[in-house]
RNA sequence: UGCCUGAUGGUGUAAUGGUAGCACAGGCGACUUUGACUCGCCUAGUCAUGGUUCGAAUCCAUGUCGGGCAGCCA
């Protein structure tokens, strides 16, 4: 499949940018690392597009490298179908473009104490590129010297053990408009502290019994500072690192400590961290760490209209049946893209031409499929294939009657190459380009009309044969063989030109027609996005395909002329029985 | 009655004290063996009020409106 988009994108600018830039500049770092951290509790969507394509694009201009690394910390709510689906998506979202930045690990390895500027650190060093030994990076491979390093909070005073019930810590913590009050635990000795982390660590107390929190300020105006938890007793055991643990780091401690093992320069993530980024920070200082410290910097997240991103409300989408799984293709997950027919160089020139700011905005779905339609534009071979057939025969034509004409493959190539598709007399075109009563500035087939059947000839409409019902069955005209490429009247003008198939040669298979999931563009502000679900939001018809799509595979990507653009569905097929899944229409300045 | 953060055409995004530009959408037209593509033209914007300045989208003040923050989620 084609990597990079043809015409060459101009390098992307923008807030954050800019500040790497100046980084570089003034040669603040060796080399830029950032990273892409998602929690493996659901699949990737476009929203999670921009991030990569945000955070691999850093290091793909900078020469850096960028991290994947599961931000596991929470066993209750992650599973391994979650870690893998996600691993694929990335690599099939920045395949032929940033791959090369992608920063794997050495399977198993775990970051070692070494000396750093003198003192001892904990540092995953050099990581290995992409091999069949390597693995990507985990937050739970750190658990080690995230247990390490709380015991050193403990040690300095900045860190306790707290006996409060989840419903106390959250009564104690006030609320933004009035401070909070001290635990009465706050003051334990560090001995104490000692003793009773390393015993919650054993498993000496129940869920819930007892947390390790930050001992900061309770009456900070931000939340995120009122002695927030650093970890929590969770007697389960753990998708990657096993049933070694019952307490589990919280994300505000071990994010900002991963990004530091792993030499991260520049931590991105969305606003809704802005808050935390005092907590980011104060955990890195409090330790005293020899090596620079990342930091962390935030954008606004992508919201594009009609649809969902939301890891919870897409998961409702999954279990109520709405759509057939994660990777349905009308779910904006990567997957579901994916097997819609998106190519991956689409979901990245859209993400990028959104720009990245800090202002929350809903992106016009009119920009995706732009980018969708523009890049498969480029690459799509073109077929004729029929959604709604209506038989029209040409009567001039002998029954056996078989005229080979040449059809074009790509328009857009430099150098079109083509093929030979069969006109006989007997034919089926889309229904909609007949109409026995046209509306004004109707330019298709009409009694007594004439239209060019595309890459043969112009037809011209004699008679409609009807049943007893009064519907048509059948379109009887005639073809001036004249007008054919080489024949003496070929340049003759007519305004309409239709897609047709011949009814000798095509073959039926099945189309998938899928439309936006709902039916208002900002689903999630509604009281309940189940109710706005648009009812067909997929069509399924057996549509006639010209012959050579017998012969389509999975990677091409086929435009069916004057109907949109079409892959081929691999999922659900079964051997010898096509199916295509219409990943986009055509655009249509020819409304109804 | 807290803290953080933001506001530029319909939508998104540039302009970093010096001509408000680009893309998408929309409209009109040209071209067309895809009502696609391409091309041309057009519509339409600095949240408000003051201030600083020769000059403000940009700096300052006040206000208005929006988003986020009270998980042992991330």
């Amino acid at each position: 499949m084609s990597t990079e988009p043809l015409p060459s994108v101009p390098a992307p600018s923008d807030f954050i940018r800019d500040i790497v830039a100046g980084h570089v500049a003034e040669k603040r770092y060796a080399k830029i690392v950032t990273r892409f951290p998602p929690e493996p509790n659901g699949y990737l969507h476009i929203g999670h597009a921009k991030s990569i394509c945000l955070n691999f694009g850093l290091a793909r201009e900078n020469n850096g490298q960028c991290n994947l690394r599961f931000d596991d910390t929470n066993p209750v709510k992650e599973d391994l179908e979650y870690v893998e689906s996600i691993t694929a998506d990335v690599q099939w979202l920045i395949a032929g473009w940033a791959e090369h930045c992608l920063a794997f690990k050495p399977k198993g390895a775990h970051p070692a104490l070494i000396t750093s500027n003198g003192q001892p650190d904990y540092y995953l060093g050099p990581v290995a590129p992409t091999a069949l030994t390597t693995e990507p990076f985990f937050a739970s491979d750190y658990f080690d010297q995230l247990y390490e390093y709380a015991l050193t909070l403990i040690r300095k005073g900045q860190a306790y053990v707290c006996d409060l019930t989840p419903e106390d810590t959250e009564k104690y913590r006030g609320a933004p408009d009035h401070p909070g009050k001290d635990s009465p635990f706050r003051n334990r000795s560090v001995a104490e502290n000692l003793d009773l982390f390393q015993r919650m660590k054993a498993g000496e107390f129940p869920n819930g019994a007892r947390s390790l929190r930050s001992k900061i300020d309770m009456t900070s105006p931000n939340m995120w500072l009122r002695d927030p938890l650093l970890y929590r007793i969770r007697h389960v055991p753990h998708h990657h690192a096993g049933d070694k643990w019952c307490i589990y780091p919280l994300y505000d401690y071990a994010h900002c400590l991963s990004d530091y093992l792993e030499g991260v320069t520049h931590s991105v993530c969305t606003l809704e961290f802005v808050d935390h980024r005092a907590l980011y920070d104060w955990v890195l200082t409090s330790l005293d760490l020899p090596r620079t410290l990342p930091h962390q910097y935030e954008f606004a997240k992508l919201t594009p209209g009609y649809t969902l991103v939301s890891k919870r409300k897409l998961l409702t989408l999954v279990n109520e049946k709405v759509v057939a799984g994660w990777d349905d293709p009308r779910l904006p997950t990567l997957s579901g893209l994916r097997r819609r027919g998106i190519p991956a160089s689409a979901l990245r020139r859209f993400v990028t031409s959104v720009g990245v700011t800090k202002f929350d905005s809903l992106t016009d779905i009119a920009v995706f499929e732009h980018a969708v339609r523009d890049e498969l534009n480029q690459v799509a071979l073109r077929r004729l294939a029929v959604l709604q057939p209506i038989k029209l025969i040409l009567t001039n034509l002998a029954a056996d009657e078989m005229i080979e004409c040449d059809a074009t493959n790509n328009p857009q190539s430099e150098t079109p190459t083509t093929r030979r598709v069969a006109l006989t007399r007997e034919v089926f075109i889309e229904a909609d380009d007949f109409a026995e009563v046209p509306p004004p500035k109707f330019f298709r087939l009409k009694p007594g009309g004439e239209v060019r059947l595309k890459y043969a000839c112009i037809i011209k409409c004699d008679e409609l044969v009807k049943d007893a019902a009064g519907r048509i069955t059948e379109i009887r005209c005639t073809a001036d063989l004249t007008t054919r490429a080489g024949g003496a009247n070929v340049a003759r003008k007519v305004k309409g030109t239709l897609h047709w198939v011949s009814a000798a040669t095509c073959f039926d298979a099945e189309v998938r027609l899928y439309d936006r999931l709902f039916t208002v563009p900002e689903p999630a502000a509604e009281e309940d996005f189940l109710k706005v679900i648009n009812p067909h939001s997929l069509t399924v018809v057996t549509a006639k395909l010209e012959a050579s799509l017998a012969e389509a595979n999975a990677s091409e990507r086929y435009q069916f002329e004057r109907l949109g653009y079409f892959s081929l569905e691999t999922k659900t097929a079964e051997p010898g029985r096509l199916i295509f899944n219409r990943t986009i229409s055509l655009k249509d300045t020819w409304a109804k």
